[in-house]
DNA sequence: TTGAAACCCTGAAGCCACTCCAGAGTCAAG
DNA sequence: CTTGACTCTGGAGTGGCTTCAGGGTTTCAA
């Protein structure tokens, strides 16, 4: 099949099938007389394989272990449980720092309840003054933000 | 005072503080015979501004708008309401959206119980199979990933 | 048979909010 | 006067794509 087709099959973009393989997660399939990339059942599983990992919120590289245990079937797996325990534990720490992040921005909205001049507004002074914890704001976190 | 000095005041990187003001969040300030960036409290007080809403996981173009109003105090504030509002939306919306994904990866690792062949391992064989929702996976969204 | 639409190709740039680097200049203390 | 800490600029790198420019190929209908 063509890369349009299997974009299609598996829910995905063209593009983003052409940067897994530029980035060396998906293997490059063979190729017809005009050049077209030519796909078989091995890619479509693959690429399914990727893309409920990403949908997993995991990052290429987690995926990449993963793909090393599914390519070597009589390997240990314990590596693989001890990925995903990693990752279900980032989701946690994300989900905490979130929800502290969630009751400082209620805590904010609740000082300007009317719309006023901004010189008035609660919340532009409060942020003006700064008196919260560091937060999520720390550098180098692994977990990433909102937007 | 020097660069330094206000990013050690402040809590942040020099780097970051010469990044916003080439994005333009941060004006340009005065410079010594020397060349070096000279600050004053204004400098200051705009820059904490600016990194505790980073620290409230605001976008910069958020701020930018935030910024805008604390520019024009005399400006009637709703905007800033609603621009929190909207913010505090996006949070829950992705805290939710984790939670969701949490559940997933509980059930997950709950398909290996043991350390035993690749092959036999339950979490890459129910991974395989793709039986999940399409999840956080959609593009385009607002809200960003764990990592 | 022709020609237009729909698909495919490559390589590079853009996104966000920084972070890190090289190579050079400036300044304060000893 | 030297040393070392600081500062400057401009550019590249991060992740996981997305978008674009400028082509080539295939397919379908007129």
């Amino acid at each position: 099949m063509k890369i349009g087709e299997l974009a299609a099959i598996v829910g995905t973009d063209v593009e983003t099938i052409r940067y897994y393989e530029k980035v060396g997660i998906l293997p490059p399939p063979s190729r017809t007389a005009g050049n077209y990339r030519h796909y078989a059942l091995p890619h479509v599983d693959r690429l399914k394989f990727i893309r409920r990992c990403r949908s997993l919120d995991m990052t290429l590289d987690e995926i990449r272990v993963l793909l090393r245990f599914r390519d070597s079937p009589e390997s240990n797996c314990g590596e693989v449980n001890q990925l995903l325990d990693e990752h279900i534990g980032h989701v946690a720490a994300r989900i905490e720092a979130l929800t502290q992040l969630e009751k400082e921005l209620h805590a904010l909205r609740r000082q300007c309840r009317k719309v006023q001049r901004a010189k008035d507004c609660g919340i532009l002074v409060e942020i003006g003054q700064g008196n919260t914890r560091a937060g999520t704001a720390g550098r180098k976190r692994h977990i990433a933000g909102t937007h």
